[in-house]
DNA sequence: TAAAGGTACGCAAACGTTTTCGTGTTTATA
DNA sequence: TATAAACACGAAAACGTTTGCGTACCTTTA
């Protein structure tokens, strides 16, 4: 790559001081109308930029956002991105992506790197592998040291910093009334282990709804699929068994769209012989046959909310109270549900 | 925040300089076994991390690499990034995001914040408005300062950098031959504006696997989709006709969901009346029903080639010769074309 | 004509690091 | 006991920028 051009060098050019030429280019009355107007030429003609480095080092302030999410290639957390992207740039920053790919170890690293100076704050949604062995030292440092910090959807209880979370317990709630009111009698629920907050926030919901329409529960009708092995194996279990559940609320897209592929594979009628609602922000909802029924996570939403938590922390100068943000979901009601009756 | 500790507070607290305290930390074998300790371990309780501003100012790289893409929620480009990120990662980089949103003007402006210093190379993915104005000055501003770029999926023939591309025309091919091999006799093919180059590739190995079969070439099954605009009316004006085609290759997931959506509604069987192929990198296909035969892009892959070709050009010191890495995409058969016959 | 004021610029510190090149003190050697 | 080597540290430059302050020169004013 080319050497830049630098303040230093435009000095040397013209014989003078680097201050007279910083201060020609910002159009300091200091500097005579002549020797601006030729430094500013001249460094139009090289197409002078200040170098950010140099700048932010001075500053102290890096205009950077550093996200660190689980994945990336996954329709809900890139909608995240794309909100926190849209507002950040709109405020005049600029956006770091890290994954830590579900591993603390990961996570850690990623912390450590973005944390040395090179962002002003960070947007975190909680690897899996944390989440199990609940081990937040890395977070806690961070507070400790007031570190602008908000986290998203899968969020630490413990942690005190700006939040934004989904209704999980509302949405979940919402899509199992949905579910008896069409009829449902023996609703599944296919959720995560439970160390994974919104897993568990989800499952309250759904035996919120059971339990206040005077169902009786019925754990063998709560399955935790772990992640980590073959998804259609255990979901499989699920529905082909002799007397299958007539509703599945699934806490998110894919396990839902297996589930319809499998009751289909085994001959059942969606939505007459079994209804299914999945969790999601994703397109896949829409392309299945019959179309599911979802909960609208309003990913986009969340990322603009945890830029903005983050960016008037970041700005602020008073310390001003933690805030929560709860974002409600809403159910996107698709031929899956339609009623059994 | 609370203020970082740095070399300086160090130095002071043991009435040392700032450069015994840094060698020091660096296991400096001019600085007493004495005084190395006791700062080490002053250091290591206040949790001192080297400012990376500074060092990336000072080292004058800051291994960064910036990606601007059109859009992130998007199989594809987060796949790509995905691959990128891992790749990197590896290398000791990370990586900084910035979307264009398809317009040429917030693709400028990336440009012009990210080639300020704060990044050492950029991976790009032309915005649409960009290749529709063909004004590529922001690109010829970079190669003329041998600013280290390489150019993915959506690129441009007259820059001369580094490329990763599939073979669209291949990939095409292979699947109208398949569809052709299946007993298709008139496919249509749902492609882009011809300005998007991979939407211009495709068609011709389209074409060139149709004239490669004897089989007449019919313009009037070829249909540029205009992405601002309703996708579904667009789609439907294809299908519900009195003589629909037998066959389709779309190039991309959404477009051929879509289009095997209209097709059964209309009361089409998918594949024994109507075939669908499309381009992907989706997970859609594989839950559409029937699930779509796809041509597979690998993303991953492309982000992984597209970061090595950077990194290579930014860590080498000699002008190597561009590279174009084309990769080769492979067709996942599912039910969508399953023997007409 | 001396004091006052204005003009146009340079100096130097600051941001936080690394690293080369001194330099003063101690220890070992002849 | 002089000399050389080893030891332990400091000064300063460099990366590129901004900005408060100092200053030399010129012009005005009483």
């Amino acid at each position: 790559m080319k050497p830049r051009i630098t303040l230093k060098k435009i000095a040397k050019e013209f014989g003078v001081s680097i201050s007279t030429v910083s201060k020609a280019l910002k159009d300091s009355h200091e500097i005579s109308e002549e020797t601006r107007e030729k430094i500013k030429t001249f460094a139009d003609y090289y197409n002078y930029k200040p170098n950010s480095l140099a700048l932010q080092l001075r500053n102290q302030r890096t205009s950077v956002i550093g996200v660190v999410i689980p994945e990336i290639v996954h329709h809900f957390f890139s909608t995240v991105i794309n909100g926190i992207e849209q507002y950040a740039n709109k405020k005049g920053y600029n956006v770091m992506v890290c994954l830590s790919n579900e591993s603390y170890e990961k996570e850690v690293s990623n912390f450590a790197v973005l944390t040395n100076g090179s962002v002003d704050g960070l947007i975190v949604s909680v690897a899996r592998e944390t989440q199990e062995n609940q081990i937040y030292k890395h977070f806690e440092a961070l507070i400790s040291d007031d570190f602008p910090l908000v986290l998203f959807d899968r969020i630490i209880d413990e942690i005190k910093c700006d939040k934004v979370i989904i209704d999980d317990i509302g949405g979940a709630y919402k899509a199992t009334n949905h579910l008896i009111e069409i009829g449902a009698k023996r609703i599944a629920l296919i959720t995560t282990q439970d160390y994974i907050t919104v897993g568990s926030l989800r499952k309250e919901g759904y035996l919120k709804a059971i339990v206040s329409n005077g169902i009786a529960i019925d754990e063998s009708l709560i399955f935790k699929i772990d992640d980590t092995k073959d998804l259609y194996e255990q979901i499989q279990k699920i529905i082909n068994v002799k007397n299958p559940p007539d509703a599945i609320l699934a806490v998110n897209e894919i396990y839902a769209a297996i589930a319809l592929k499998t009751a289909k594979a085994k001959g059942l009628s969606v939505p007459k012989d079994i209804a299914i609602i999945g969790f999601t922000s994703g397109l896949i909802s829409e392309f299945t046959y019959p179309p599911l029924t979802s909960v609208e996570q309003h990913g986009d939403l969340m990322g603009r909310q945890a830029a903005e938590l983050l960016i008037n922390r970041i700005e602020s100068t008073a310390p001003n109270e933690f805030q929560k943000e709860v974002i409600s979901p809403n159910l996107k009601i698709r031929e899956s549900t339609l009623s059994v009756n």
